[in-house]
RNA sequence: GGUCCCGUAGCUCAGCAGGAUAGAGCAACUGAUUCCUAAUCAGUAGGUCACAGGUUCGAAUCCUGUCGGGAUCACCA
């Protein structure tokens, strides 16, 4: 239940029913949220300030007149007027432990929100070239995209996860030629040093080997033109093979997978194409000239454009290159015209914010495919993440061969606090990744702080079995415990937090924002170690209670609470729940 | 020059579809460890929310402009 979505419907109904209120009276603007001061209550509405001027009245006034339906409400203890006119709400020791009691009956499926209603979205992420292994900076679009998926679900809708291979453009071609290079030395050859221009990083060297065994000489003195495609489709699959092992390293999974090159040749561009053409929004012209300036090259030509600036887009947009052949935009025109004949009125891309030049066409180019002037395509920037360590930057240069792999990174610091710290940050913000911070395990690393909550919590009930002999810890004697005994303002303090999540896990679907679980969980985490410190002083705040096995079990319910959060918000981000710390 | 993103405490960043006195971590300072894991906690100090206008009951938040930083800018992907 979101409970300030429950008492927002009930005060517009409240407001709607007001004596003198028009029958058309807007009660949209209503809102019910908590407020930021936790003395001024449970909850706050503006509805008096909001209805001021429809009714002509003083917001006061309009206060005092619905104070006493808010009253009568389920739940409320204590209703206030206060500052310019806001309704302050207090609501019963009773509700909040009712709301404990939800959670434990709902485990890590509170929170679930049916916004979505069940609608079906395409997620595409990573879609790294596969023309090596992963690098950190394609870890963060990974992490993202994988997070936002799960909290998609979770808040309701009917996710797909998506990865496009991009199989078919130059990158490949050279791709196939560093590949036949370590295979020619595979074979015994020593065509020298390698050429200017082609991947020299150390991965293609055993599947030049294993291509060495399989084929034998058999491309080696042949034309490039013969062991060109063969020898591409053959190393794409390695290196889609690299790919896949480097995201299940880091715990990220597709359901699937789309060749560019299979979309090149099932003859999807021709269609995707000609469709757009159909309805006119397909010529052959010249552009101007870039504005400022003007690449070295840049000669006007004749090229079959897309009229990208009647969807939004400042300039058309080439489908076709000077020589003829098919832009990556093109194909990827087709790519989500294939993506919406198979289902999907939504869909989101991650990319990296180096394509943010992209998005306008794109968006652009997915309105005119489903004909919507809204919707349809969002596209997620991710900024990029500047790899230190201990403060100073470490270069990568693919070309080079000079890169940090997220096999690396993940080895070294583990799966969980690679996911953890990229997505303790909202996504349009730049991250420094700072190997020699997250190595140390201190509190400058809010992942194992989340993790010790959680592990304390478990570690609770550990004792509590030991210590409080013939305790019966299992889930049913702790949903089953008396929870009236919880009324400590710090406990009461504890499960409004909770109560929290599934509003919050709204609102971050709602903006796609899986950030804002991380800090969630940040504060949920430290509320929690606040609790438990306090038991150090003041002994009846203790969890465990040897002489007192009731008090013992309402309080092993509060954890379990706490527990499930935890859990539950550590599941959307893909980061273990750790049980034990040692 | 166009487009997009960013500008909040010394540093790194939150700030919830505008809401009451702007928050946290780090760093600094004070304190807590015979006690359920101190990988923790309590406290002190620190801000003209880049700047200027506008919208309104009310702006860090929305709009316009300026300044500063980053990304990107026909045919690459």
């Amino acid at each position: 239940m979101n409970l300030f979505r429950h008492f927002n419907d009930l005060v517009r109904e409240a407001a709607a029913s007001l004596d003198g209120a028009p029958s058309d009276i807007n009660v949209g603007p209503i809102t019910v949220e908590p407020p930021r001061d936790p003395s001024h209550g449970d909850l706050a509405t503006n509805a008096a300030m909001v209805l001021a001027k429809p009714l002509r009245q003083k917001p006061r006034d309009i206060a005092e007149m619905l104070v006493p339906a808010i009253q009568e409400m389920d739940g409320v203890a204590l209703v206030e007027i206060a500052g310019p006119g806001f309704i302050n709400i207090r609501l019963g020791d009773g509700f909040w432990q009712a709301r404990l009691t939800e959670i434990l009956r709902r485990g890590t499926s509170y929170g679930d929100s049916e916004m979505g209603h069940g609608d079906r979205v395409n997620v595409e992420y990573v879609s790294a070239n596969p023309t090596g292994p992963m690098h950190v900076g394609h870890a963060r679009g990974a992490v993202f995209g994988d997070a936002l998926a799960s909290l998609l679900e979770k808040a309701g809708w009917d996710v797909t996860r998506e990865y496009y291979i991009h199989d078919a453009g130059a990158q490949v071609d050279v791709l196939a030629r560093s590949l036949h290079y370590r295979y020619r030395v595979a074979l015994g050859q020593d065509p020298g040093p390698m050429p200017e221009g082609l991947y020299p990083g150390e991965y293609l060297i055993e599947p030049g080997r294993e291509l060495a065994e399989r084929d034998q000489d058999r491309w080696l003195d042949a034309d490039e033109q013969e062991w060109l495609l063969p020898l591409r489709e053959f190393a794409t699959d390695r290196m889609m093979a690299l790919i896949r092992a480097d995201l299940h390293a880091l715990g990220v999974e597709h359901e699937i997978f789309t060749s560019e090159r299979k979309l090149h040749a099932d003859g999807r561009v021709e269609e995707a194409v000609s469709d757009l053409e159909a309805r006119g929004m397909v010529y052959t012209g010249v552009l101007e000239p870039p504005k400022g300036k003007l690449p070295d090259d840049w000669e006007p030509r004749p090229q079959l454009l897309f009229r990208a600036t009647e969807w939004g887009d400042d300039v058309d947009r080439p489908l076709k290159k000077s020589d003829g052949s098919w832009t990556y935009f093109a194909a990827d025109i087709a790519y989500h015209f294939d993506k919406y004949k198979r289902g999907f009125p939504q869909m989101i891309d991650v990319l990296g914010a180096d394509h943010g030049g992209y998005v306008k066409r794109m968006v652009s180019a997915t309105r005119a495919i489903t004909g919507a002037k809204t919707g349809g395509l969002t596209i997620k920037l991710c900024q990029m993440v500047q790899l230190l360590d201990d403060g100073q930057p470490v270069k990568m240069s693919k070309r080079a061969g000079t890169f940090v792999t997220l096999r690396d990174v993940v080895d070294r610091v583990g799966r969980d606090v690679v996911r953890f710290m990229l997505l303790t940050r909202k996504n349009e913000a730049p991250i420094d990744f700072d190997f020699a911070k997250v190595t140390e395990q201190s509190r400058d690393n809010p992942v194992f702080y989340v993790q010790y909550a959680h592990a304390r919590c478990c570690s609770i009930f550990r004792n509590a079995e030991k210590d409080v002999p013939g305790l019966d810890t299992s889930s049913e004697a702790v949903h089953a415990a008396d929870l009236g005994l919880l009324k400590h303002p710090e406990e009461l303090a504890l499960i409004r937090l909770m109560t929290s999540w599934p509003r919050l896990v709204e609102q971050a679907a709602e903006a796609s924002e899986p950030h804002r679980l991380a800090f969630y969980l940040y504060d949920m985490a430290s509320a929690f170690h606040g609790f438990w410190t306090r038991g150090r002083d003041a002994e009846d705040l203790r969890f465990i209670h040897p002489d007192n096995p009731e008090l013992t079990l309402a309080r092993l319910a509060l954890v379990d609470g706490v527990r499930t959060i935890i859990r539950s918000g550590l599941q959307v981000l893909g980061v273990t729940p750790i049980e034990e710390m040692r």
